[in-house]
DNA sequence: TCTTGTTTTGACCAATCGGTCAAAGCAACG
DNA sequence: CGTTGCTTTGACCGATTGGTCAAAACAAGA
């Protein structure tokens, strides 16, 4: 009679493991809503265009997820993480300059291999956050941290002295350019490759931009 | 008994000038598309929120603009133009280093005094531009012509070698950053003006990026 | 004043939205 | 085989969407 319930449960509940089915279809759904939310954000998702994108009706992608709320949250949240992992890596005993172009690069590396990721990104912080503002103290802290770090390489004159917030948010916007305005740079380059070219441009300015 | 269907009409047309009421009313009404487009972008406004927000009915918004998408696209041919004036004013005959550095100065002024126009647009490119994308060819042109004149000047010596399309995409991308990320970038600083902080950024930036 | 054309509105419509539900289909294990 | 519980679905719901329409309200010149 009761519905199992399997999803979205605590860890604390002894929730029975996923079936093989269940595995698949949550994976698919996910995957479809990334396509759809990243195309066409939140509000212009329909659940309908997600259902078919994982090939499932309606009432049965309602069954994996309770609402369409849930799906776009699940995704948010295991995304953020994602993002923000190259600037984590991001290594106080390094050496400096060598230390941030690294960060630079992986995050274009996440444009380039994750463009619907930074789109999804993109749409919900262009729009207010709405579904997101809870998760920026958390971002807030790990941004304070590594600010502090460069605040530290510009103090004691290993890199030029600079703002380490401003540094970063030219490091975010640069990269995400390229996933989040695709459409636009391929229409002004007239090709579909920058991102070779955006690599070299940006070892090349983030070098003059430190240099001491 | 006919409408006067004095909107959207062409200038071959001899259309009767407008009234008062209808000169503040389509005024009202692209404010507020403006306002409500802006926040929640095409598909996630609706007419109703517009109307409000014109202080308007329904009815009497579509007795103004034919239909949603027109307010929207009445909205964005118009924006384009203001928004690459800056790059327009481009001076080949200019200093190179004061040119550009003008340049991007104009652009983030633009981001500082109207945040909503840019945020439409961004919304518009993320989504892949599927209202905007008949507008590249003539953005292409433009981004083209400029193009050349930072390669002479790149070619002649007087500001480093580097791919002007990636520059100007730097200076896009670091300009409007500030608008379109605006939530992200107060909860991050923790204070609510980032635009002179970010002006000089920019400066020393472009500077040592541009240097010979 | 009356008339003519402009402006505004309440009532309404078909389509689509997110979501529900009971019943049918299915797999797996005894 | 039969039973049990997981999976899928067609039919349906109330709310909201963009948009229509005829009629009422209004403004302005004669």
């Amino acid at each position: 009679m009761a519905t199992t319930d399997f999803c979205a449960k605590d860890d604390r509940n002894m929730t029975k493991p996923p079936t093989r089915i269940q595995k698949k279809n949550r994976a698919a759904i996910l995957a479809a809503g990334l396509d759809v939310f990243s195309q066409f954000g939140f509000r212009g998702a329909t659940l309908d265009q997600i259902a078919d994108a994982a090939g499932l009706s309606k009432p049965n992608l309602l069954y994996y997820f309770p609402s369409k709320e849930d799906i776009h949250q699940q995704l948010l949240s295991g995304l953020l993480d994602t993002w923000l992992d190259p600037l984590r890596a991001m290594n106080a005993q390094g050496d400096p300059i060598t230390e941030i172009i690294a960060y630079a690069q992986r995050k274009l590396d996440l444009s380039r291999d994750f463009p619907r990721e930074s789109r999804i990104f993109a749409n919900e912080v262009l729009q207010g956050a709405p579904r997101l503002g809870n998760e920026f103290p958390d971002l807030k802290a790990l941004v304070d941290e590594k600010a502090t770090i460069i605040l530290g390489w510009s103090k004691s004159g290993k890199i030029a002295n600079l703002d380490p917030y401003h540094l970063i948010f030219l490091i975010w916007a640069q990269t995400q350019h390229y996933a989040d305005f695709d459409v636009q740079v391929r229409a002004v380059l007239g090709h579909d490759a920058p991102y070779a070219e955006a690599a070299a441009f940006l070892d090349h300015m983030l070098r003059r931009t430190l240099a001491p």
